[in-house]
DNA sequence: AACTATTTATAAGA
DNA sequence: TTCTTATAAATAGTT
């Protein structure tokens, strides 16, 4: 298709090759353009001269990532997954541990959970309550005599700690990664010191994607020179 | 190119398009295999049909995995960091969350902790307990009073969940995720039969694109020069 | 799937 | 690079 034609093999001229690697690939450019829009596909076209410059052809309304997502599910392979998916697997399990820590949590809650308890097991929580109520009693006796400085100092630690875990919490809260309202609860209540609780309520918001197309010779133009 | 000349817009009969698709389909990779041989480039085309047919052409001596690799190293960029760093992110708060749920666990524990609060609080800590322990003592008598095989079973139901606990944080302990000897223990301990849990402090849980690139059809040329 | 009239791509030259 | 143009190649419509 030219004045001549030619055998398919490297063109060894450098100056010749890369002409006609320019004049080709528009033409496949175009090509695969006419295709997207003549059969309503999908394309993805990405080349490496023998210099090394890159060029690339992608369909409109896909971006490259979703491109490579949709190939790998295709061929039902994941060409990242190895150490992707252990990551996964970890963060399933620390999803699973966080579930079962606000769950114990919660049974704590006295009130919660006596059904499930036996006279034997009444009897020891009791007494384990009981001793436990006179430790607090001693202790508030032993504060109320020795307030100090240092004590005073303490509670601003606290309060300080208090008010870190509020904001702690409230950006975990933005970023969606508290889910679920009784662990809100239970670590808010503890961050505002017990007293206020259920005064707060979780809310959501989503991330957007940041996924952008570039119209025909539109947006994505990351020439460097 | 035809017995007429063609306007590159979607074509509607099925039919129609699909032959096309096949017609083009072959022509393209004809071109993108003559461009790889006559100019020594590295030439990746991917392609979904309207129909969701996949089809690929890819340079000899080059795996798309390698070309994938080869793309992001020469965008700079990395396709899936993103979804990979908020995983990281994410993974790196639920650490937190866990660690924080379990520090409250700790501080639960009657004994512990008692230091940080203030008189205000040591007062309403042990008014809670108080009544705590005033629902436990008539839980145990009402328990007493109306011993019965439904109850029976609930024990056995109880006793189950802890052996299957147990078992879920053994496996959990020899896959390494469970790192801190504090959750460990708590969480053995709700494992355990539960009437040690209790000795733990119950009221603080309240608290508690036609992107194109290239030339003409690229404004994406990379080249830095 | 073939055929073939046409359009399109492009090799070589400027 | 870009343009020109003769010619090769691709393909739209048809069979």
């Amino acid at each position: 298709m030219g004045r001549g034609k030619i055998e398919i093999k490297k063109i060894e001229n450098t100056t010749n090759r890369q002409v006609t690697y320019s004049k080709r690939r528009n033409g496949i450019f175009k090509k695969a353009q006419e295709l997207t829009v003549l059969c309503d596909a999908k394309v993805s076209l990405i080349m490496f001269s023998s210099s090394g410059k890159f060029h690339e052809f992608i369909s409109p309304n896909i971006s490259t990532k979703t491109f490579f997502d949709l190939y790998q599910k295709t061929l039902g392979i994941d060409l990242w997954s190895s150490h992707y998916e252990k990551m996964q697997e970890n963060y399933r399990r620390l999803k699973e541990i966080n579930n079962r820590l606000r769950r114990e949590i919660s049974r704590q809650r006295i009130g919660e959970d006596l059904d499930d308890l036996n006279i034997k097991e009444l009897q020891a929580l009791e007494a384990k309550m009981a001793s436990s109520l006179e430790a607090v009693r001693q202790r508030k006796y032993h504060v109320i005599k020795t307030q100090t400085d240092t004590y005073k100092k303490k509670v601003r630690n606290l309060e300080q700690r208090h008010a870190n875990l509020v904001l702690d919490l409230e950006a975990k809260l933005e970023d969606g990664i508290v889910e679920n309202e009784a662990y809100y609860e239970s670590a808010m209540g503890l961050a505002n010191g017990a007293s206020n609780l259920y005064a707060l309520r979780p809310h959501q918001n989503h991330q957007a994607n940041l996924l952008y197309h570039g119209g025909r010779f539109g947006p994505n133009d990351l020439r460097l020179a």
